[in-house]
DNA sequence: TCTTGACCTCAAGTTGACTTGAATTCGTAG
DNA sequence: CTACGAATTCAAGTCAACTTGAGGTCAAGA
């Protein structure tokens, strides 16, 4: 059998022996079966990691990464939450984006207090409901 | 005086007056004084808190942000700290469109399992170190 | 004047994502 | 065969970022 000891996927994902079991508690990955008590894992179980740490990065929670892919044997996907999804990633990307430039923005510009610097604010003031009173 | 009172604030940020309080206590913002008991805001806060929220949704935690912007009088700004931030945004669109692309993948990929599909693999096998077995 | 609604304080509770600790059990190297 | 290292369970702890609750205070309108 080609299992993996917990202990490699350890080793080759980066997560603690105690994530994985705590990650296979939320049913978002499941082991494969024991070696004396020592969990061993289908491979592809390296794959989810990577997914799932990929998906952690973008800013999901674990539930909504389980909602996204979790139950290896969900017969349909729901193709379109994914792109609705992928659709969110992208508002994401902009957003980013907008912090990048804002971030170099303020890194470049010679204004005293970056509040004070006209761009900067023009950057941020987008997001602001318009007050009823002046500005 | 022009300054904001708490509710003004609350409506036009969407943040609650608890957070509000909160971001005050860790020193994130700061109050200019009160009416009654109610906290007065200057109307820069609003662009604090702006900043404040676009640097959540990229990832950031309150700390580092104080770190990147906290202290209004901060005399001068660590730009070097700024840019690297700013680079490390940068990645992170990267690791996003990836994901993006995952997604979309998965959502477009008539495989049953997207597991078992090839570029949706090779999409997340960079990740991953190379175990000593064989794969 | 009196009521009401929105704020106040302070402590404690909540949620998400794990980690830590104590007591235990394997499988392998010696 | 025995000791060791690494994994096991289960409960409890931790950290960030807030929210909630109890009890209190104000300022504006009927």
């Amino acid at each position: 059998m080609n299992l993996l000891d917990i202990g490699e996927v350890v080793e080759r994902t980066g997560n603690s022996p105690s994530t994985l079991r705590y990650y296979e508690d939320i049913a978002l990955i499941s082991s494969a079966g024991r070696k004396g008590l020592r969990r061993q894992y289908e491979p592809d179980v390296l794959l989810q990691l990577a997914l799932i740490a990929l998906s952690k990065s973008a800013g999901f929670t674990l539930d909504e990464i389980a909602g996204m892919f979790g139950g290896k044997a969900r017969p349909e996907l729901p193709r379109a939450q994914l792109r609705h999804q992928a659709a969110k990633i992208d508002v994401q990307i902009r957003r980013l984006g907008e912090l990048r430039d804002t971030l170099q923005h303020v890194a470049d510009c010679p204004a005293p207090t970056h509040l004070d610097c006209k761009s900067f604010r023009r950057l941020l003031t987008a997001s602001l409901k318009p007050g009823s009173k002046s500005a």
